[in-house]
DNA sequence: ATAGGGTTAG
C-alpha cells in the first residue's frame, strides 16, 4: 500500500518536472531554474503565479488551458487557488469549445467537494452559456447563482442579462435586467446591444436615450442595431449625432458598423470621409478588418479602382485571406473575371489557402465575366486540390456561369443533382433567369414548378415565367398566371435607381 | 477578472 502511494508519488513528481521542462521551453521566463532554490512556499507562490499569467496571456492558444487543467488535475493542486481555477475557466469560456468550462466545473465539483466557487466562478459560466448559446444551461446557472447568493452581485447579473440576450431569451433578459439593485454602463451597453441584436431596435432607442452615461459602446451597438435592421439612414444619422454633437471619438468597432450602411446607401463621398478619418487616427495600419471593410465597402458603391487601389497599400504582412476574398469579390461584381483570376493565382503564390467563400468569390467573377471553363476548373480545383465540399452558394454560381453561357441542359443537370438537403428555391430562380433570357419556355416551366414546391408569395418569378409565355406569344397562359399571383397575394417590389 | 467584429450565388 505504501509502496504503490510512494510510487505514485514519484511518478507526479515525474510528471510534474516533465511538465515544468514542457513549460520552459516553450516560454522560457527568466530566472525559472534559479528560483527552485527558493523556499517551497516561494516556489508554489511563483508557480501559481506563472501558471496565472500564462493563461492570461495565451488566449488564444488552446493548447496552453489544456496543459494547466491537466497539471492541476494530476498535481492535485486545484484547491490552492480559486484565482487559478477561474482564470482557466476564463479561458475555456471564452476557447473554441466552451463546453470544457462546463466540464471543468463538473470535475471539480465532483472531486473537490470542498472547494468554494466565487462569483468570478459563476460569472464565467454563465459567459460559457452565452458562448454556447445554450438557455436551457444559463437556466440553471441562473438558479445555482442564486442559491449561493450573489443575486445582487453587479458582475454575476450583468452576465446573465448578456446571456439571456444572446441565447434569445427577451422575457429573462428584461426581468433580470428591471430587477437589478444597481447597473452600471457595462450593464446599460449588454443590454442595448443585446436587443439591437435581436431586432428590438425601438426598446433599445429607448433605453439608449434613457441611459446616464452613453460611451463609444452603446453608440456602436445601436449604429449596428439599425444597420442590420436595414436601417441605414438612421445609422448614418445616429453617427453624425455622435461625432458632431456629442464628440465621442468613433473605435475600430463603429467604423465597422457604419460602413454597411454607407455602401447600402452608395455614399462614395461619406467612404472616403472615413477612410481619411482612418488614416488620421491610424485605424488603416492597425486593424485589419477595418482595412477589409473598406476594400469592400469602395467595390459596393462602385469605385472598384479606389478598393484595387486600396488593397495595393496593405502591406503583405499585414494582408490576410479576408482582403483577398474581398478584392476578388469587389472584381466579381463589377464584372472583372480576367483581373479576379489574376488576383486568385496572385494569393495562391503569397501562400494563401482559399476557403469557401473565396471560392464563392472567384465562381461569381468566372460567372460575370463569362469565363465559363476556367470557373469549371475552380469548382473542379476546389473539390479534389482544397477538398471544400460544396455549399449552395457555389451551386448557384456554376448555374448562373452556365446558364448565361446559354448551356441550359448542363445547368439544369447540375441542378437536379445538388443534395436535397441544401437545395433551394434560389438556384431554380437563378435558371429560370436564365431560361427567360434564352426563351426556354419548357424547361422554364419544368422551372417554375420546381419554385412553386418550395416558395409561392415571391412575385418575381410569376413575372419572370409570364414575361417567357409572352416572349413566346402565349398571351393568355401570360395573363392566367399573372391573375394567379394578385391570387396568391404574392408581392413583386419595383426597382429603382439609386441616382 | 464583466460589453461591441471583416469577405458569401439572385
Amino acid at each position: 500500500m505504501l509502496k504503490s502511494t510512494k510510487h505514485l508519488f514519484h511518478s507526479k513528481i515525474k510528471f510534474s518536472l516533465w511538465f515544468l521542462r514542457s513549460f520552459t521551453s516553450l516560454f522560457s521566463p527568466p530566472q525559472f531554474e534559479a528560483d527552485l532554490s527558493l523556499s517551497h512556499q516561494h516556489k508554489r507562490n511563483y508557480k501559481k503565479y506563472f501558471l496565472f499569467s500564462f493563461l492570461n496571456e495565451n488566449p488564444t492558444n488552446p493548447r496552453v488551458p489544456k496543459q494547466v487543467h491537466s497539471h492541476l488535475v494530476t498535481t492535485a493542486s486545484f484547491s490552492h487557488s480559486i484565482r487559478l481555477f477561474n482564470a482557466l475557466l476564463r479561458c475555456y469560456s471564452v476557447s473554441e469549445n466552451p463546453k470544457d468550462a462546463i466540464f471543468l466545473y463538473q470535475q471539480v465539483q465532483s472531486f473537490y467537494f470542498y472547494f468554494k466557487f466565487d462569483s468570478f466562478t459563476y460569472a464565467f459560466l454563465i459567459k460559457a452559456c452565452a458562448s454556447l448559446s445554450n438557455l436551457d444551461l444559463g437556466k440553471q446557472f441562473h438558479g445555482v447563482e442564486i442559491k449561493m447568493g450573489f443575486e445582487s452581485n453587479l458582475y454575476v447579473q450583468t452576465v446573465l442579462v448578456n446571456m439571456y440576450a444572446e441565447s434569445g431569451g427577451l422575457v429573462e433578459c428584461k426581468k433580470v435586467f428591471d430587477e437589478m439593485p444597481e447597473r452600471n454602463h457595462v450593464t446599460w451597453n449588454v443590454m442595448i446591444t443585446g436587443l439591437a441584436k435581436q431586432g428590438e431596435i425601438e426598446f433599445a432607442r429607448f433605453l439608449f436615450e434613457k441611459m446616464p452615461d452613453r460611451n463609444v459602446v452603446s453608440w456602436s451597438g445601436m449604429i449596428d442595431g439599425y444597420t442590420r435592421m436595414n436601417q441605414h439612414r438612421e445609422a448614418l444619422g445616429l453617427f453624425r449625432r455622435m461625432v458632431a454633437d456629442d464628440g465621442v471619438d468613433p473605435s475600430e468597432i463603429t467604423i465597422l458598423a457604419i460602413l454597411p450602411a454607407v455602401w447600402n446607401i452608395g455614399d462614395v463621398k461619406m467612404c472616403q470621409l472615413i477612410h481619411g478619418y482612418g488614416l488620421k487616427r491610424g485605424f488603416h495600419v492597425s486593424d485589419i478588418r477595418v482595412m477589409n471593410s473598406l476594400i469592400d465597402t469602395y467595390a459596393k458603391c462602385g469605385c472598384i479602382v479606389s478598393a484595387s487601389r486600396f488593397f495595393e497599400e496593405i502591406t503583405t504582412d499585414t494582408k490576410n485571406l479576408v482582403s483577398w476574398t474581398s478584392l476578388i469579390s469587389g472584381f466579381a461584381m463589377h464584372g472583372m473575371g480576367k483581373e479576379a483570376v489574376e488576383s486568385f493565382a496572385r494569393m495562391e503564390q503569397e501562400g494563401w489557402k482559399p476557403n469557401r467563400v473565396t471560392f464563392v468569390s472567384v465562381l461569381n467573377a468566372c460567372s460575370h465575366g463569362c469565363l465559363v471553363e476556367e470557373g469549371l476548373k475552380f469548382f473542379e480545383k476546389m473539390v479534389s486540390e482544397y477538398r471544400i465540399s460544396p455549399d449552395i452558394k457555389h451551386y448557384g454560381c456554376l448555374i448562373d456561369m452556365l446558364g448565361r453561357a446559354g448551356r441550359l441542359e448542363e445547368a439544369e443537370k447540375i441542378a437536379l443533382e445538388i443534395p436535397c438537403e441544401i437545395s433551394n428555391e434560389v438556384v431554380w430562380r437563378i435558371l429560370l433567369g436564365a431560361c427567360s433570357f434564352y426563351g426556354n419556355v419548357e424547361m422554364g416551366e419544368r422551372v417554375t414548378s420546381k419554385i412553386m414546391e418550395i416558395e409561392k408569395r415571391y412575385g418575381g418569378d410569376y413575372v419572370l415565367m409570364s414575361n417567357i409565355l409572352a416572349g413566346a406569344g402565349r398571351f393568355a397562359d401570360a395573363e392566367s398566371l399573372r391573375t394567379l399571383m394578385v391570387g396568391r397575394n404574392a408581392i413583386k417590389v419595383a426597382g429603382s435607381s439609386l441616382t
